[in-house]
DNA sequence: ATCCCAACCGGAGAGCTTCTCCGGTTGAGG
DNA sequence: CCTCAACCGGAGAAGCTCTCCGGTTGGGAT
């Protein structure tokens, strides 16, 4: 890759990331690529699809997800580990402005980007170890699938996105959630 | 109102209930216009905005949840009849593909649609009744807040509309929250 | 039965969006 | 230094929401 497009290919990602976190799904993708100072043409073929464009930038923080969840295996408590690291996908996915929930929400059809579900999957294989532990440990039921507890956290995330005025739904939905029932903060009875 | 009108405005809802049903928020209303046999002035003086369609067309719906409402409160289990009422918010708020679990998930903002801010609240109403008589005989948690719950059921009936081909996601999800442990169907026990 | 005007209609169009195409420009290897 | 593949970005197609306004018409009054 020439400089000068990399150069361009950063400076959108910058673009992108500020004007996501400011207006979600929402934001012109023509007024980032204006904000970048590059021409839509540019955008379009660095970055395809939104979805495209969203992967790159939240790969990092995928990542950084995993990795969290790593360390939260040698948690003491198995169930605090779990409400923590959901907790901290759900804030991940609120960072955006509601567009990752809405992106990651439920497992992408086949058709979709390939980027993107494998996202989808180091997340929930992550989470998978997380729940599997708290359930052999009897913390939390072994009736919960992994795939539909993150499908219900990103949705959470989502609708919390809706009511931004109400900062602490997000926590009072999480409590409403089996095997949540304290928030991770308050746990320590 | 001029008969024309109310044919025009007759015609116009008709269109739109089936535009929303198959293409939910991303339908377009210059489309039901077209569908409608009317121009896009005509339509937007009816309906100024797309909350003022979407209470049109849900006004039947609402009355008929609240006065599904009323009949559970006879219901011998309450914790039952909580469950089967939110039930049926899930599946109307999923009829419309997202729609109206869109813009009814949370409080409207005060500057919102007068309108739809008195659909969520006649359905809160029927919602607290049923939730404190199940709180009373202790069949469900006592810390739980009816908008709360409300605000989550929809959230779960969007997201269940995000992966159209899974079509026993929502009673998983529903049964994924505090206090809707078994569904409605199966309990019984 | 006719008239009249307020109410209503719908198309034109402004301003936004996403996304594509292609002629001009430029980085960097020979 | 020269060349050309890679890259850039603007023009523009197509679609969207929403507004404005001149022409039409329903239906009450005469």
């Amino acid at each position: 890759m020439r400089a000068d497009a990399r150069d361009n290919r950063e400076r959108v990602l910058r673009a992108a990331r500020a004007a996501f976190a400011e207006h979600g799904a929402q934001a012109s993708l023509n007024k980032i690529a204006q904000a970048a100072g590059v021409g839509p043409g540019t955008l379009y073929r660095h970055f395809p699809t939104l979805g495209a464009l969203l992967v790159a930038i939240i790969g990092d923080d995928v990542a950084a997800l995993c990795e969290k969840g790593r360390d939260l295996l040698g948690h003491t408590s198995s169930a605090e580990a779990l409400r923590t690291w959901l907790r901290a996908v759900a804030e991940h996915a609120t960072a955006m402005r509601g567009l990752v929930a809405a992106r990651m929400a439920v497992p992408p059809a086949p058709d979709a980007d390939a980027a993107l579900a494998a996202c989808h999957e180091r997340i929930r294989a992550t989470g998978a170890a997380l729940l599997e532990r708290a359930q052999r440990e009897g913390a939390v039921p072994g009736d919960i699938e992994i795939a539909d507890l993150l499908t219900l956290v990103n949705a959470i995330a989502w609708v919390s996105e809706q009511a931004p005025c109400d900062e602490y739904l997000l926590d009072r939905l999480l409590a409403l959630v089996r095997g949540m029932e304290s928030s991770p903060r308050e746990e320590k009875t």
